[in-house]
DNA sequence: TATGTTTACGAACGGTCGGTCTTATTGTAC
DNA sequence: GTACAATAAGACCGACCGTTCGTAAACATA
């Protein structure tokens, strides 16, 4: 970064090259994922890239980092607005299904994503992959544990109650899109989908409503 | 086949380069499946595969539809056994469960991997994956629609409300093992999952029990 | 036994992969 | 201006990819 503040030219390359690897990571996978297609998309030559990673597997983490980065920005950020309890459950629920719907991700879900493509295959991006998945979880649950104190939310369904049925609802959103695709258009099929889910997380009997 | 019902050479191989595709797809994807590893882990050539299948992808669909026979073999075949209503919904339940801990494929689930994994990717092989989802998901309705006729379980919730739910069950325990995994083992972690999904969907609230 | 098909092999193809060089340009600091 | 590090490009490497080819057994049929 220069003395005035502004982005010099390797930082800026850095952030394109995150966006533009985060769109096709979640598309092809993050195993699938190219340098040379990175390259070729921001036209940059495949080699530079080499200049900020030293291997495609420091790449990949960068790119779940970028993820969470991104995930904390437009999801977890915006529903701390709101006030603690069932509320803010209720808030990320509404933010993550607002990102789903903005797109942003071609692909879907990165991190369901890569949790399936990696489920079996250890190593150093699995490992990163659940510690990611267990921050999200433990997020949930003290929410839910909020939700609980404040006397919002039915005790008895922890650990994981609550929380394990949201991670699912999105999970499944991505789940089901090829299938009602037939029908619909994809993009459409995807909208009623996150509509369905929207309905049955209002059933009192799963998740009740904010009073 | 020859006159006596034997399997011919050209059968034999190929149900086993199937058996092993199969196993790998679930674990490297069907996409990263590749050819050599097949070929090397049976000590066959990898030309010779093409005596069998003249592409790739028709070695992925072959893969998918083999798939489906083990799971209609495994699962619904031995489900359907019993009798007519919720018993026979809970008996899908309960071999699909059994298949997952019997860990036949390491990889976990084919048919989540392979959806997460081409969710995104508009082609042949998507189709084909959709059909089966398709299938699979018209099964678990007529299932459930049985039992709401036979008056063993609540109305309301269709269409594709049990068998959503049931749906989402199944998906989840691939998506949660790798977390559970860093406090015990791997395959401890994922049968606990399992027993915890099991006493999820006995909450009468979900599913009612069978009387 | 003779014939044609199925099945399998080894070699090789063009292409893409991740990765490593050398070289040139850019921007900063002195 | 000079020195220096960061950044980028281009040529190139060995490995692996899916695929094709020619060839040769194995097999069914006659």
């Amino acid at each position: 970064m220069t003395q005035d503040g502004r982005l010099i030219r390797g930082e800026r390359t850095r952030t394109a090259v995150l966006d533009q690897a985060l769109v096709l990571a979640t598309v092809a996978g993050l195993d699938g994922l190219s340098l040379s297609q990175v390259a070729d998309a921001l036209g940059v030559s495949k080699s530079g890239l080499f200049a900020h990673w030293r291997s495609k597997e420091a790449l990949q983490l960068a790119v779940i980092e970028h993820a969470r980065a991104q995930w904390t920005e437009r999801i977890i950020r915006p529903a701390l607005a709101a006030p603690r309890g069932i509320r803010r459950l209720w808030a990320v629920h509404d933010t993550r299904l607002a990102f789903y719907e903005a797109e942003v991700l071609p692909g879907g879900c990165f991190f369901a994503n890569a949790h399936f493509e990696y489920n079996a295959r250890p190593g150093v991006i699995r490992d990163r992959l659940a510690v990611e998945l267990t921050d999200w979880m433990t997020f949930l649950t003290t929410l839910a544990a909020d939700a609980v104190a404040l006397g919002e939310l039915r005790p008895g369904a922890e650990p994981g109650g609550v929380a394990y049925e949201t991670e699912s609802l999105g999970v499944c959103a991505v789940m089901q899109a090829p299938v009602l695709g037939r029908d619909v258009t994809f993009r459409r099929a995807r909208r009623a989908q996150l509509e369905h889910l929207r309905a049955l997380a209002t059933d009192p009997t799963i998740l009740p409503e904010p009073t």
